[in-house]
DNA sequence: TCAAAAGTGTTGACTCTACACCCATGC
DNA sequence: GCATGGGTGTAGAGTCAACACTTTTGA
């Protein structure tokens, strides 16, 4: 068995982003064949001495100068259709990672070591055109995990900032499960479940940071004890 | 990137099977290096021309000349980590399957196929004792996994037969989620769910086929309709 | 001043949990 | 006859969904 032909490996990884109102994932510009000028997922083959996480990890920062912790992804699972690549038989192990607000703005288009990506940006999740591979279907897939995870898993909640509205978070919410949710209810139960905690509004610094927010209204970030709470809710 | 070293690509399956009592999980005893004589999950090389689902099915079939479908097993993720294989580079990308109570019984013990598996049996999942690799781990991967998809896909049902009585389907319950259920709420909620229908006891056929099952009591089926309606509930 | 978004409660339906005894069967 | 497992109902608590108007703010 040792010496058969061998798939090549890569990982992709699926980078959503929040901008208050729409969710947002980070594709790039391919810079090469094939596929050269469409845009993709930002990921690319892995080492035979790096795991898989780890390979998403650095192909994320040399694509978009992204740097995240291993418990920032999660994995999404393994894409091995046959012709999945053109005549070349690579399979990926495709990762997705909710990017904490405060790195959302760090993005900023260019070339970004090496010639993989010509340039990274973000995109409206509903407004995705054609994408290279199949990354549409993983793209499809990732959101389907995201959603699953809202409920049980904390990380989404990292796409708000340290502080946010609760409208931020009724959008984030509504974007998530891709349906509308009643208002009324919806704070009534967040702020039931005791994670949530009010700013006080003289932390104008926030406010300020936040440029181009909603108009006003009360801030909350996550209290310091719900961090393990918001296990099960 | 085309020429570097790529990592060997392997898949492995947690089957699951269910006695009527307990969750059980098949393993196949190694016939060769590393870890012969050790149990371990089925699985093995994947090919050039396959998907990592058909190398799945393959590699059950030959290991323990189970045959499944596409849609009878469903894929829990891929494990990378650098020195999972000892002294070469294998990544698994892992799969489950809850084999339907009819074929639980045609597991037999003896070689099946090629030497890779000397022998196929079935285990309590609670007292597997240490596995090949890091089949431990992607075992409770599949557990963890299982128990998700229990109250959104229907295929944990399968695991049961054709027909049951309510508390084989409770123990069911209990062995995946792994804690007690009333047993009055249980079924309870399972009759008001409208998921099942009662099977006539003159139809003694199965009971009869179904051999050492518990001592009697009422049985039931799944219901045409609830094919669908088992999406959410 | 007008338009857009923020903020706020109540009710009814439903769902979940906790809890105990009698009956039939097989040994 | 005894032990094991099968079968069944109710009450209370909690949760969820539906529903509209007033206030503030920014243009």
């Amino acid at each position: 068995m040792y010496g058969y032909p061998r798939p090549a490996v890569a990982t992709d990884c699926v980078v959503f982003g929040f901008d208050g109102k729409n969710l947002k994932v980070l594709l790039i510009e391919r810079g090469r064949e094939p596929y050269i000028g469409k845009w993709a997922l930002p990921g690319g083959f892995m080492r035979m001495e790096e795991t898989a996480d780890a390979c998403t990890l650095r192909e994320l920062k040399e694509e978009t100068s992204l740097e995240l912790k291993e418990r920032e992804v999660e994995q999404v699972g393994a894409f091995t259709a046959v012709r999945r690549h053109p005549g070349k038989r690579v399979i990926s192990i495709a990762y997705y990672a909710a990017l904490a607000r405060e790195k959302y703005n760090m993005i900023k288009d260019g070339v970004h070591g090496g010639d993989d990506a010509v340039r990274a940006d973000w995109f409206n999740v509903k407004e995705v055109g054609e994408l290279a591979f199949d990354h549409n279907e993983i793209l499809l897939c990732a959101m389907e995990r995201l959603k699953e995870n809202l409920h049980t898993k904390p990380d989404s909640f990292s796409l708000l900032g340290d502080s946010f509205t609760m409208s931020e978070l009724h959008s984030l919410y509504e974007a998530i499960v891709g349906k509308e949710l009643d208002k009324r209810n919806f704070s009534k139960k967040m702020l039931s479940a005791h994670l949530l905690e009010e700013v006080e509004v003289n932390e104008v610094v926030e406010r300020t940071v936040a440029a181009k927010r909603g108009p006003k209204g009360k801030m909350y970030k996550f209290s310091k004890e719900s961090e393990e709470s918001r296990e099960n809710w």
